[in-house]
DNA sequence: ACTTAGAGATTTGTACACAATAAAAAGCCG
DNA sequence: CGGCTTTTTATTGTGTACAAATCTCTAAGT
């Protein structure tokens, strides 16, 4: 058993509520008013700010405090663009070097997410949906590829609640994307793999940002 | 002209030194005595660690101080894997996107590159050679990819003496490969753009870490 | 002789006070 | 009245003291 540090439970408390969209992007984080709200002082408040700040969470400037990150469009489709192929390569080296009870895992996860799609059960259908992707950053047997992944996706997780709208159009899009995945990385084969996972997060990408701009019209 | 806090400054010293080589990883930074040889108290220290954890160049856990990280071969294995792919996505990009007076200046460094690879100036073509993939990685207008491969190359020079060494060797050869993906930039030809520096930077990454395995034998 | 328990020393974590900087408000001059 | 300078205020940066945790070295016990 590991004994968090004061620093360490409020940034796990903070880094909830950013990314539950409890505290929004743009908004500035208050020394003093978090240490009261915590009631500790200013200094672990300002370690927990180091580390939001490594997580990309939020954005700081000297004698400016900091502030939850803020990303335009371009910046959303900087992060897809390298999002997409970060995630396409893992697919290949998946199916190059998964174990065959993991490419069994996989199919185990699709076959289940099938249901969740007849049921248009959207968050049983979100949770599948991650958990195959993860078992297929797992699968690449990279570590940096992963951990340059989750911190991708942890800070598009922000813009996330339209694209849970979305997905609900996308249901069965996904999941026969998905269906064309899975079926390369058992077969072996790296080339349908990298294409299908390239084109399902392009797809995925491509409807967040459309719902994006339709909302915020500049 | 910005106004510099002590932890900055104080970032900026420590990254040096740890990029030099002068503090070697696996070592561990002791607050007290780097706040005395700075001549300044713990709590700006404490605020550089956080800067260099952002960084990725050292290795933070509770109550247990900060040290330099350590990659083994496997990890730097991940890394280059990684950033071969990256690398080489910026390429393809860059060879879409470029602006015809960017791929002239890329020419230029090429050109120059020549010169120092016939006088043998080592730390010449090396300065030439990042300048080639700076330009490459801003030809990409993708600045998380930028980002992203900036902070691996900054942990992989961790190693790069051996590279600076194996580069000897490899002067030659690495022309030839810039030579190459020069030309496909310039003709605009992704594929071909990308393969080419695939390919470079394999050959880079495998030289540096053959050479830490006659190094380290296990 | 080796292991283990514990006291002391060392190091990191937190609280609080003060200094420095930047933003906001008030005052001054045209 | 408007623009600029000065003063005030609020917020972040730094120093210092103390608390908590880890490490180390000693000593007792098997």
């Amino acid at each position: 058993m590991s004994t968090l540090t004061i620093s360490d439970k409020i940034y796990n408390q903070l880094s909830a509520q950013i990314i539950s969209g409890e505290i929004k992007p743009g908004q500035k984080l208050e020394e003093q008013e978090i240490a009261n709200q915590f009631g500790v002082s200013r200094t672990p408040i300002r370690e927990a700010f180091r580390l939001l700040h490594t997580s990309g969470l939020v954005e700081s400037k000297a004698h400016k405090g900091v502030t939850v990150i803020e990303l335009d469009i371009d910046q959303l489709s900087d992060m897809y663009e390298a999002l997409q192929e970060l995630e396409a390569l893992c697919a290949r080296l998946s199916a190059e070097r998964m174990t065959a009870v993991e490419r069994k895992q996989i199919q185990r996860m699709h076959q289940l997410s099938e249901e969740a799609v007849h049921s248009e059960d959207v968050e049983r259908f979100a949770e599948l949906n991650n958990q195959i992707h993860t078992a297929i950053h797992q699968g690449s047997r990279n570590k940096t590829l992963q951990e340059t992944i989750a911190k991708l996706r942890k800070r598009l997780s922000l813009y996330r609640q339209p694209w849970l709208f979305e997905k609900r159009n996308r249901l069965e899009a996904s999941y026969r994307e998905h269906a064309e995945l899975v079926e390369a990385i058992i077969a072996g084969d790296r080339d349908q793999a990298f294409d299908a996972m390239r084109n399902h997060i392009s797809n995925t990408s491509l409807g967040t940002i459309d719902y994006l701009i339709s909302q915020k019209p500049l």
